[in-house]
DNA sequence: CTTGACCTTGACACTAATGTCAGGGTTTAC
DNA sequence: GTAAACCCTGACATTAGTGTCAAGGTCAAG
């Protein structure tokens, strides 16, 4: 399958594809032109690679582990867990930071108001 | 005050100062030579500046209300309000999502040690 | 009057994934 | 045999704030 045909199969953009083989997601054949050559497998594997992408890892992570998740062996992929575990980490991180912030932020708005409700207090006395 | 001094005594970066300037944010005049002269209240302002970047709000929103904060009148600067109300539901977007994320990635863990159970016990049986 | 410390502008680097364009080769259908 | 549709590589742009470097002007102390 050639590229073209591969992005309109997985809703993955040619340059994307392209991407993810630099980045030693994807290994596809060359045919004797040049052209990429995908197997049937690398349609699955661009969604997984896709579902890992929108959990936020990154494509250096997901080649961690990619070639094990493919083969149906998640459970005895030892790459799996610790990269997981992290990622959770970083998430509660930054969740923990957001609220910070927007606590901030809602003191402050709050002050604001107080000090509307002051003023308009002395200017009714 | 030069851009060195107001550096020292804010702790930010000279590239950052020239920064803020080129954004709108600060408008020291320039002496015989070019230097730029910052007046007396640079120094609380470039706080100010700091204390909203780290709140995550971008140097194109500090400069929408940077100027009434400074004079003290946040209380009356109607440009604050709704700024802040938009990075609150920014924040509460961004919160829910690294929810679903984590939630997604704790079921694919657990799904993996059951998984892994499962695989025991027929070993065992 | 020279040295070192300071200032100036302009430019490129970084992060991460993707869009987009240019310039050129291949294949397919007519 | 030609035009359209496809493929190739390489390169630059995007975000937002900051680091860093180059090439050069200014100033203060000795």
């Amino acid at each position: 399958m050639k590229i073209g045909e591969l992005a309109a199969r997985t809703g993955v953009s040619v340059r994307s594809l392209r991407y993810y083989e630099q980045q030693g997601l994807l290994k596809p054949v060359r045919d004797e032109s040049g052209y990429r050559d995908y197997s049937i497998f690398a349609e699955e594997q661009v969604r997984t690679i896709q579902l890992y992408l929108n959990l936020g890892l990154t494509t250096e992570q997901i080649a961690g582990f990619l070639h094990c998740v493919m083969k149906n062996k998640e459970a005895f992929c030892t790459e799996v867990f610790p990269i997981f575990r992290q990622k959770i980490a970083e998430i509660d991180a930054q969740i923990n930071q957001l609220n910070h912030i927007k606590m901030n932020l809602e003191e402050r708005m709050q002050s604001i108001l107080d000090e509307r409700q002051r003023d308009e207090m002395e200017e009714g006395k």
